[in-house]
DNA sequence: AAGGTAAGTGTATGTTTTACACATTTGAAG
DNA sequence: CTTCAAATGTGTAAAACATACACTTACCTT
């Protein structure tokens, strides 16, 4: 027993955004070191370690507020990554070495992801972070540390709880149209559905509430607007 | 930035153990201290800090291993917990302090759960942990530290996940009946299922295969016997 | 040979999912 | 004020799937 046992413990969001053009995450840029070619800085998920009084779910709020301004924001733990050499490649330690007291020490981190909608939420970085960017899920270049799986894995934990989980809903305009729905749901799911058969569905979710309410300003018959109603159980 | 961090990292293992009576969990005792009432060591889920140099996944297997000599369980990952609370009530710090150099350290614990069938896996406490029981999964009393709360959530993902992982297989013998297949899961899922019914589900299951064997020594018509065939895409 | 025991099998009914096409309402343009 | 363009909104038939249900078969025992 008894090895002592020093390490450290982080948390990464990968957060979604969502507009009509498609489905976008949020990376942010490492701030500092723009000497040297191995140390250029590159992009990775907001994420950081978690502080001494706080727990997983509270310190995935606090980071990605801290370095995105993104606030209420709702993030859902998908999985820890604890290889013992996921921050041990050449450029991540370069880095590290800027930013931590320990940059050797090994982090063990524990992945969060969230959806937003991309008109509600405008990011700003903060003065930790080099920049801020919502950038196209499907040109998303290599990423610092493990942070390509991650990403990764949280997309596939996002298709697969689409339907179960309410974080759809995150994605829209409080008020929105059947066909926005649908639209989102095509996009993540990457496939397309029949508009009848949505409908149907949708008709059944009982948290989904049609408003008193009609889209104005299009030129095309105004569609009805929706509403989503958390369940009060 | 840069507020020290200072954190330990552990696995605890949810090992479900099946046979025809119903579903068991695994438990350690804890070792020493059976002085004053406060201390009485209370039972816990077989965990223990990750080593320096290993990934989580082989840590849980290690641990698992050294304190219940169980051996090459599938352990899937589910949750990470980390309330800044979780090791924190007397009794647990009470034996924290017979066991580890920094007892008041913050914990913070990577679930895995798993099935053996209790056919196949004798376990056999080490020298570390004071006793090992399978003990009947309802009547499970209050353990140490949350691990309550991580055996509930572990069983509730148990149940979500019989259908789409193959983890079911890990409960039975090697070679099966389709009756025994089904007693496994309405115990697990916790309701009759009907047996045409059932049969037809399985045929559509193509890892499920039949043997060129049946059953002996029974004293009824003798039972076709089914092996489990991980799929090799 | 008879009786006990669990295995194995099919069908009819209800429910869910899928595929598919046209009339409606608005704003814009003439 | 009529016409056009554009996206909304709606029903039905066919197929796939889920459910409920009862008797015959093969082996062991006595």
């Amino acid at each position: 027993m008894s090895v002592t046992q020093s390490l450290h413990l982080s948390v990464d969001c990968v957060v979604f955004g969502y507009n009509d053009s498609g489905l976008k995450v949020l990376l942010i840029n490492q701030k500092g070191l723009t000497t040297s070619p191995e140390t250029t800085p590159r992009s990775q998920l907001p994420g950081d370690l978690i502080l001494m009084n706080e727990g997983l779910d509270q310190a995935a709020q606090r980071v990605l507020f801290e370095l995105t301004q993104l606030e209420g924001v709702y993030l859902k733990q998908f999985k820890a990554f604890g290889d013992p050499n996921r921050v041990k490649d050449l450029k991540d330690r370069a880095w590290l070495q800027s930013v931590r007291n320990l940059p050797d020490q090994r982090v063990v981190t524990v992945g969060y992801y969230g959806l937003v909608s991309l008109q509600d939420y405008e990011p700003r970085p903060s003065s930790f972070a080099g920049g801020v960017q919502w950038s196209e899920l499907n040109e998303v270049g290599p990423l610092a540390f493990d942070h390509n799986s991650i990403l990764n894995e949280a997309f596939e934990t996002l298709q697969e709880e689409l339907e179960s989980q309410h974080i759809s809903f995150e994605l829209l305009p409080k008020k929105f149209t059947l066909t926005q729905l649908q639209a989102l749901y095509e996009i993540v799911l990457n496939k397309k559905l029949d508009k009848r058969n949505f409908r149907k569905n949708v008709k059944k979710m009982s948290h989904v509430v049609p408003l008193d309410e009609k889209q104005t300003g299009v030129m095309h018959k105004p569609a009805q607007l929706f509403s989503y109603e958390p369940q009060k159980d």
